[in-house]
DNA sequence: CGTATATTTGTGCTCGTACACACTAAAGGG
DNA sequence: CCCTTTAGTGTGTACGAGCACAAATATACG
């Protein structure tokens, strides 16, 4: 009925077991040279039997190296995806902060292939033990990520995963397998349902993650097993030119009118429900993703949006740092990749949900 | 595009700026008396005005204080629900080891009120630092928070609340509103449902939490407002006696041979499912809580259980730890209700989720 | 065999905080 | 006026690990 874990063994304890002095077990600790054959196995050996755990609060407080980490995201605004995961990354940051890390952010236009050609050299610049990004397509991070590898900076992704680049550690969602979830709960809200709309944003010039095709993809294979009577129509639209977008829906409409379903695979699921609203169509049902402050206004107020999809940005960030420490200064395994829940938001769960991911 | 934090102030550089030693200002952190008026009152506005953060670390490596926490719950066997709980408990402790903390547990006999009153002796035995425990009813748990209150021991409630006490911090559901979910998911699978059976388990001479019936409360409510023409039947079940089960099912079923959709408010969905595929009802769709092995396999699936809602229990151990922590060791403040999110499981999405709550 | 040079091992100070103890200065008592 | 008391203050050591440097031992070479 009891459980309890002994005093942990100091370095001075393994020392005495070993016959040797405080320093030598240190130099074994760390691999540095100018230790004994001899001495190294018999500490070695001790260390295993022990079981030696380093008290890393003490090890912190000791040591004067000093940890840099680079956080390079798409520039945002207050409220936006990003903004979650770069609080995220700056809580962990503080909460380790005696540990001696400092965090800086660098930020790319996710519009302008240059513009993250660019930044490789502001990342490298600030000389970092550590990197954490949001990838764009393979080649052009692929560019940064050799540069790294080359001088042995351990690099994290975030959001989305290139499967021919070895970062340390990964933390996103399995964007297909969340489009297959926005299927299972289209299908849920109308059981019989003969056609839909997806709302797609649609950039020029992009270098864009694909996330939300691969939601798409994971979406659309779902429906061809599960319901492959349905027709899937799309709409392009710019999200950020609404006389354009407006235009465009009120085309689609005129011929899709018996139309009342939609899904988003981007977070802009606010922007068409207020197109939608416009429309008249307030009667439309939506499903969307991510938790922006917009979305879940609409999803609470019943205003079309029906299910919000969340991967937790807030948590990304944390554990990406996290992982970064864990890998540098504490020298555990870090788990390579990591997917996210894939939570499903509607307004009877929705307050419950942002207090704990903040 | 650029964010540092400056190095940490230490309690040196207060003294050199108060114009005294380290040790008065050490008293005056810890209220320690020995200190004058004016010494203190310029100590403690130099704290405040360079935001004096303690570093923790080298504070608990200094610190020979040793606390002992207690953590009191149900009586379960690997894989239920509180093995959950106390999983997470335990993994927090580990990763405070250097803190000096260890935690012991205490078990009771959920069905047996004697097992409660008995516990509380063997609680106050171990002469904790700190207790976390999941209530019985309001009388019997106030016989051990008095003793805890009395000896000044803060304590923590984990699972349910209990208003006229008082926990320094409490972690559970909010059991209405969950119940107001599963409501919301039962009138997605049939909009226009017509009756629906609660399948409840039943204690003799129970002491039990009153988690169950809340979240019974919360979808009858949420029933009553949104569609009130649904009947809504129970049927009592042991849980633990499968031949009376399955008598007290037949005869229902009997007598309401169309209904095909359930909900249970506790975490046997599993059990049920069981017997309703003894009756042959493999088409019967049941809404189910908590995500115990049984209960996932069964939704993995496809075998009745349609979704599962679940309250990170794991999460609600780790941080009724941490909450003591940061308590009595740390001295911050301890946020007094923590609701949990109420997450929406389903075979779509059950995959990503476990793997971060464990 | 003695000296120079590697190689290996041990010692001592440091990090920021806690706390016991030593010290100072002022007040009180004889 | 000296001695004790007490309030207030300062100092030194410890915690566990890291790391520079000192010390001791082993090896090489004339």
């Amino acid at each position: 009925m009891e459980q309890q874990i002994p005093d942990r063994i100091r370095i001075k304890d393994i020392a005495i077991m070993a016959g040797v002095s405080v320093g030598t077990v240190d130099r074994v600790l760390h691999n540095r040279p100018g230790v004994s054959l001899a001495s190294a196995e018999k500490v070695r050996k001790i260390l295993k039997e022990m079981n030696y755990q380093p008290n890393m609060y003490a090890s912190a407080l000791a040591s004067n190296k000093k940890y840099h980490f680079v956080c390079l995201l798409p520039k945002h605004n207050e409220g936006e995806y990003w903004s979650d995961v770069e609080a995220g990354a700056l809580q962990c940051m503080n909460e380790m902060h005696d540990f001696h890390i400092t965090l800086s952010m660098v930020y790319y236009d996710q519009y302008d292939i240059d513009s993250f050609v660019k930044s490789i050299k502001l990342v490298m610049d600030k000389e970092p033990d550590g990197v954490i990004l949001s990838p764009v397509e393979e080649d052009n991070t692929k560019k940064l990520t050799d540069m790294l590898q080359e001088k042995e900076i351990p690099y994290v992704f975030i959001d989305s995963n290139i499967d021919n680049l070895e970062p340390i550690a990964f933390f996103g969602q399995n964007s297909s397998r969340s489009g297959a979830l926005a299927a299972k709960m289209l299908l849920m809200i109308e059981p019989g349902i003969k056609e839909v709309v997806i709302f797609r944003q649609i950039y020029i010039g992009r270098i864009g993650t694909n996330q939300q095709n691969n939601r798409e993809l994971g979406f659309e294979e779902y429906m061809r097993k599960n319901h492959p009577d349905c027709e899937l129509s799309t709409i392009d639209l710019a999200m950020n030119n609404k006389e354009h977008d407006m235009e465009v829906m009120r085309k689609y409409f005129e011929r899709h009118e018996s139309v009342t379903i939609g899904l988003t695979f981007n977070s802009k699921a606010y922007l068409i429900s207020e197109y939608l609203q416009e429309l008249g169509k307030s009667n439309f049902r939506l499903i969307g993703y991510d938790l922006l402050e917009q979305n879940v206004e609409f999803l609470k107020n019943g205003n079309n949006i029906q299910f919000l999809i969340a991967q937790q940005p807030h948590q990304q960030g944390y554990r990406a740092v996290t992982s970064l420490c864990d890998h540098l200064i504490f020298h555990k395994e870090v788990e390579q990749i990591n997917y996210m829940p894939i939570d499903l938001l509607c307004a009877e769960n929705i307050d419950y949900y942002t207090s704990l991911n903040k």
